[in-house]
DNA sequence: CGCTCACGTTGGATCGATCCAGCAACAAAG
DNA sequence: CTTTGTTGCTGGATCGATCCAACGTGAGCG
C-alpha cells in the first residue's frame, strides 16, 4: 500500500541506508544519487513512517495535554497556544479531557503513557491526584499549567499570579468603598481550586475588610472565574438587584464572554494562549531540571460590573 | 529505563510470547503462569509500548482533527465531542489548527500522515484545497464536518442542514413582517463558506422578499454565525440603532455567548459536540464505503434579537 | 504400548525506520 | 609502489511489540 524506504531504494537502485540519508538530508550523498532518490520518492509519493522512526529513536514528537474540558474557553485557548508552539518545534499535541474525574484522569494519562508522549502538560487535576508525581517518576517531563507551584522539583509549572491578581481585585473594590465582600465559586473537585479563594481571603483580611457569605448582603462579590460571575449576574438580575448600582461583581480570566455579557464584566485578564505556549517550551527544554515556578503577566480590566459601594450595603 | 515485554518475561521466567499473551488476555495461558506474569508486570510497572504495537499492527489508534482554530467555541465543541467518542473506542485525537492557510493546512495534514493516523476529520478547509482527495487516495478514511457533501464517494461527511435551517430563519423573519433583509459575514477563505449565504438567498427569493446590502437599511440581518452577529450588535449599537426595535439580528450555531450577549441572540442551535462524535463514528466504521451525506438535527431558538419589522424600514 | 489430540509454551520472523561499522574506489603523500 | 585518507555507499543489528509454526507434555483411547 504505502511506499516504504525499501520500495524507494529498490526503485532508485540504492540501499535503504542511502535513501534514509537523502531523506534526512545527510551530506554524505553524491549529487546524482540524491537526485535519483528524490525522483523515486516523488514518484512513489513516499512519506516516512513516523511510527517506525519513533520506535527506533525512542522519541515520538508528540506531547499530551490534560484538560478538564477542552470546550471551556480558558482551556481551549491553552490548547491552541500549546498546539501552535508545539507545531513550531515539529511536535503534535494529543489533547485529552479528564472531566475532573479521578478514574478518567488516570486512564487518560495511562493512554498518553502507552502512546509514549515526550511530555505531558496538565491544566486540570483532580484534588489529591498523584498523576504528576507518577509521571515524573517515569522520567516523563511534566508541566503544570495554572495549578500553582508543584512540590516535586522535577515538575515544571507556568502560572498566573493569582495572589497578586486577587490583591488587585480587592484593592479595586476597596477603592470603590466596599467593606463587606464575598467570594463565589462552583463546587470544587479540582486540585488548586481554592487558590483564588485563599488569595481573596488574605487580601480582604490585609485591608481590614469583612468577608461574608453570599446570602449576607455583600456589596461586592468576586467570582472564581468569569463563568461563575456571569451566572451570578443572571441570578442577581432575577432577584431584582442591579449591577453595579446595588452590587459589584468581578470575574477572572477575561474570556470573550466577559466583554460581551449583558453587563460587561470587570475581570482579571490572563493570557491562556501564552500559558499553553510557555508550557510547551518548558516541557521541551532539554536541560531543564529543577524547574522553578514561572509567572505570566495579568492585568485588571475594569468594565461595567463594578461601581461605588451603595450606601445601604457598604456598611 | 522503561520496562519492556522482555524484562517482564525474564523476571517471570517465561518467554516474550507468553507475556504478550497474558497482557492481551489470550485464553491460552495457564492460571499460575498468568499470575506470575501479572506479578512481574506490577513489580516493574510495565506499560505496553504503543509505538511498537502500532508499527507491528499497522494501526495507531489515533485520529487527526483539522480545525481552523480550536479556540473558536464551535470547533472547540467539535473537538470535545470527537475526543470523547474516540476515547470510548480506545482512540486518541491529534488536533491541528490550519488557520485557514493553504500552506499550514498542507503541512499539518502531512504531519498527520507521517504520524500514520487511522483517519482524519476535517472541520475547516481552505477554498480549493485538494487535501481530502489526496487523503482518500492514500486510503485514509476522511470525514468532513459541517462542510457540505463531498464530491468523492470515498469521503464521508456529517453536516448541519444549513439549507433547511436558513429557510427556518427566513420564515421566522417573514412572519415578523420583514421584507428587506441582508446577510452578514466575514471575509471568507474557507471552503463551503458561502453555503449559508446561498441558502439564505434562495429562501429569501422563494418568499418574494428583497435581499439588500448591509448599508441599504434592511429591517433584519441574518449573520453567518453568532460571532459575526455579536459584532454586528456592537456596531449597530454604536450607530444608535436599537435591536430588535429598529432592526432584527439572527445568528447561527448558538454558542454560549449567544445566550449571554447584551441582547440575547435569536439563532440556530446546532450540536457541534454531536457533530464531532458522529464524525469519529464514521471515520471508524469499518465497512463504510460510499458514505452518503449525513445530517444532524438543529432548531431555531428565538430570543430577544428579533422582533416585528419597524414601520419605517419594513417597506 | 503406541497413537492422536489438546493445551501451554516458545523461537524467530516481521513491521519500517536509524545508524554504525565496514568496504570499495580513488587521490594524495611518502 | 605502498601507505594513508577521504568520499560514497551498503549490510545488518536494533527499537518493542505481534503472531505463526513448531514443539513438548500428558491425558485419553483402542
Amino acid at each position: 500500500m504505502t511506499a516504504t524506504l525499501e520500495d524507494v531504494a529498490r526503485l532508485a537502485g540504492v540501499s535503504k541506508s542511502t535513501v534514509s540519508n537523502v531523506v534526512r538530508g545527510s551530506s554524505q550523498v553524491a549529487a546524482d544519487t540524491r537526485a535519483r532518490v528524490d525522483d523515486a520518492v516523488k514518484q512513489l509519493g513516499y512519506r516516512p513512517n513516523g511510527i517506525a522512526r519513533a520506535l527506533r529513536e525512542r522519541v515520538t514528537r508528540v506531547l499530551g495535554l490534560v484538560v478538564p474540558d477542552q470546550a471551556n474557553p480558558v482551556y481551549a485557548e491553552m490548547a491552541l497556544g500549546a498546539e501552535r508552539r508545539a507545531r513550531q518545534e515539529g511536535y503534535g499535541l494529543l489533547v485529552v479531557n479528564s472531566a475532573c474525574d479521578l478514574v478518567a484522569e488516570r486512564s487518560q494519562v495511562d493512554a498518553l503513557v502507552e502512546r509514549r508522549v515526550d511530555g505531558v502538560l496538565i491544566a486540570g487535576l483532580c484534588a489529591g491526584s498523584r498523576v504528576p508525581d507518577t509521571l515524573a517518576e517515569r522520567g516523563t517531563p511534566v508541566v503544570l499549567l495554572g495549578l500553582g507551584a508543584p512540590s516535586d522539583p522535577r515538575i515544571g509549572s507556568v502560572d498566573c499570579d493569582d495572589e497578586a491578581a486577587m490583591d488587585a481585585v480587592v484593592s479595586h473594590l476597596a477603592e470603590l468603598g466596599h467593606r463587606r465582600v464575598a467570594f463565589a465559586r462552583q463546587h470544587v473537585v479540582e486540585a488548586g481550586g481554592e487558590r483564588r479563594l485563599v488569595a481573596f481571603t488574605l487580601a480582604v483580611a490585609r485591608r481590614g475588610m469583612e468577608l461574608v457569605e453570599l446570602d449576607e448582603q455583600p456589596s461586592a462579590i468576586a467570582a472564581h472565574n468569569d463563568i461563575v460571575a456571569i451566572e451570578l449576574l443572571d441570578q442577581l438580575e432575577r432577584q431584582g438587584l442591579r449591577v453595579p448600582e446595588d452590587i459589584s461583581i468581578v470575574g477572572f480570566d477575561d474570556v470573550p464572554l466577559a466583554s460581551h455579557a449583558r453587563i460587561e464584566l470587570t475581570t482579571v485578564h490572563t493570557d491562556a494562549v501564552a500559558l499553553g505556549a510557555r508550557g510547551v517550551e518548558l516541557a521541551l527544554a532539554p536541560a531543564r531540571r529543577r524547574a522553578e515556578r514561572e509567572l505570566l503577566p495579568w492585568r485588571l480590566v475594569v468594565r461595567r460590573s463594578t461601581g461605588p459601594a451603595s450606601a445601604s450595603r457598604s456598611a
